[in-house]
DNA sequence: AGAACGGCTGAACGTCATTCGTTGTGATCT
DNA sequence: AGATCACAACGAATGACGTTCAGCCGTTCT
């Protein structure tokens, strides 16, 4: 069940670690940097996107270009269970990620916005989702790095 | 004018949330999703990616899958300035994210750990880090969802 | 108005993704 | 042990796609 279906070894782990570093590359290339022919490089890769291991191939970009400059973290504190609350956090489109927590607060997002004022508006509406009770923003004033997780 | 961003308008901004779902799609399909010949979809991609606005194509991983099941949040206090400190939280390989952050605490770091055990050992070593004073982390218990960053 | 600029189209060309038959290897069965 | 099976990698063939470019059109600037 869930996600652990098959084997991911170390040549899989290099594969993938390539692929975050540029999956624009030609699989000749990728193959050479783990010591694999194209087509053995083309099938890993392909049995790893089945799997389920590779979710999909996206594009990373600058928030500030898109207008998106203010990042914070909030924490949501509620009155009631939150476990089926997905929807209604992913209906708020500046949020980029929710996570129920343990601890006191019981959700932590991390949104995106424009400018503080509309920050200030996303927490208005995080209020309008039943059983929220409470928010603590936390505003990121640098941020020293975002990466992939380590394949390796 | 969308979001205050001249130099993205709203076709770069269509292509940008195509090339999120899907960075494998072939040119042609992009170009025709926005209204575009293949040609001018390629032409815009490269430029979007010369500005930097796409930062570079890459893929997204199953976390549990590579053995990084354990997510967590750490709030790292600390008794001096904590901007120059980039390269001590990159030297943790676990450490996805790392924030400055306005309020109490003065770093943000996402964390991706195989067990709890292992979330303890990257607390000593935040610890070991000049400045460092203290430490609270946040477990997660469910990821409700992780998304790019809204391109429209 | 004329010129210059920027962006789009459509076609041509070269590269690469994708498929497939073959081979080698390590495990399982008799 | 020998035979069989399952799996993975190789290397070549082919068809698709990325990439480039000349020509065209609408806009802006003088």
């Amino acid at each position: 069940m869930g996600t652990g279906n098959g084997i991911v070894d170390d040549v899989d782990r290099a594969l993938i670690a390539e692929l975050q570093r540029d999956a624009t590359q030609a699989y000749a290339t990728l193959g050479k940097a783990v010591g694999l022919s194209a087509g053995a490089a083309h099938d890993r890769v392909r049995k790893l996107r089945e799997r389920g291991v590779i979710r999909r191939t996206t594009v990373d970009v600058d928030p500030t270009a898109l207008g998106r400059g203010v990042l914070a973290f909030v924490m949501v504190d509620s009155s009631a269970w939150m476990g089926d609350a997905t929807e209604s956090f992913a209906a708020v489109p500046e949020i980029q990620e929710a996570h129920i927590i343990a601890g006191t607060a019981s959700v932590l997002v991390k949104v995106r916005t424009a400018t503080t004022d509309q920050l200030q508006d996303v927490l208005r509406r995080l209020y309008t989702i039943e059983g929220v009770s409470g928010t603590q923003a936390t505003v990121v004033l640098e941020t020293f790095f975002e990466r992939p997780v380590r394949a390796d």
